[in-house]
DNA sequence: AAAGCTATTATTAGCAT
DNA sequence: AATGCTAATAATAGCTT
């Protein structure tokens, strides 16, 4: 549709479905809106995005467009389902979950016994993709990781080779000045992320900061 | 929208409504799918023309979404009102509907943007288990499929055997007894699988038969 | 009616903010 | 998350067949 074609399947990344679905949304009503004007036609149009949030339009009433449909199936001999008594309704989500939790099943490799050659081949390949997707998000956030360390490192490091610095010719101006005089004295620590258990009193080496982060043990 | 622009508002022409109206409800029913696909969304389009003729679409079942919505209108609806023991029971089934698409999504690699190292870490294990599993189902299938058709092709081979000492000795005896007749005659065939095409004239090896069955194809 | 053809208009994907 | 921009794709009005 514009700068690229795109395919139509699911938006891996959130930000841009959310975008998409809310642009695409407003093209899709304004559709309804002319197509229901333009032929006299009645529509009713109804929306759940991916978070459950219920969007509709119609050029009449969501109801009345129902009840016609019910009546319509009525008469083509379709067994209508009524406007629900909670049963209904208890049945059909009952029935999602069941449905929902027999593919949780299957993509956990449990339950298996019931799926022939095929299936079982076709259910390798789409776990092999999964896994691909998994890997590969986790490579790029342990780069991220890696370079946020990397980056805190080199600045504690100037830091403190600063604060050394400071030190020392505060101490050598002092022993110029008053001569010994070797209690400790309080440097001002202008340290953002210092904490305040005083880690590394005499550390000249980044690699301590850099493994303190990577929550890896095997 | 082409050779010229036009004003949203009833078509006169009664031809040119029709038209434009097959037109565009393909259009419109093409956007909603690609909604629905792109996004993740539940849709439900229903479309009464001026001559009351039905078409609808949904991606999952027009039912259910009607359900949904319903749903969605008591929970929403009456926020005053005492919740009914009913909605409790629909707020936790839609609750488990969610978290378990959800755990779905993630299981098929897909909204991983979420989660942290250690998350990705342990979903990785998840589905490198998953993965170990189904391929071991796999495996044992494959074995039982192999020995299943080594047996039938063993069994067919030796009823090839039987069946041509049966016909050399059929017309070996008749050539001793009746002198040159070479047209060809019927032979009994007894072969319980034998396929009415006639695969297999003169094939001594069991391999053609244990290829068979096998519906690998990469 | 139904299907095919374009000149046009409409929609929108990928960015930037 | 929302808005605006714009190059590029998609939809389609008015024809023809």
């Amino acid at each position: 549709m514009t700068r690229r074609k795109i395919q139509i399947k699911k938006i891996d990344d959130t930000i841009a479905r959310q975008v998409t679905f809310s642009k695409r949304r407003r093209g899709l009503f304004k559709k309804a809106y002319e197509l229901s004007t333009l032929c006299d036609a009645e529509i009713a149009l109804m929306v759940f995005s991916a978070s459950g949030k219920l969007f509709e339009y119609s050029n009449s009433s969501m109801e009345q467009v129902i009840e016609r449909r019910n009546l319509h199936r009525k008469n083509i001999g379709q067994p209508s389902l009524e406007l629900q008594p909670d049963d209904d309704v208890h049945a059909t989500l009952n029935k999602e979950i069941a449905e929902k939790t027999r593919e949780l099943s299957q993509l956990r490799g449990e339950d298996l016994q019931g799926l022939n050659l095929e299936e079982l081949h076709k259910l390798e390949k789409l776990i092999k993709t999964s896994l691909r997707r998994v890997v590969e998000e986790k490579g790029g956030k342990i780069i991220n990781e890696i370079n946020t360390l990397e980056n805190e490192g080199e600045q504690l490091v100037e830091e403190n080779w600063r604060l050394k610095q400071q030190a020392m010719n505060l101490s050598a101006g002092r022993r110029h000045l008053l001569q010994p005089d070797k209690s400790s004295d309080s440097l001002v620590t202008t340290a953002r992320s210092m904490s305040s258990a005083d880690p590394c009193q005499d550390c000249d080496s980044p690699c301590a900061f850099l493994t303190l982060g990577l929550p890896f043990r095997d």
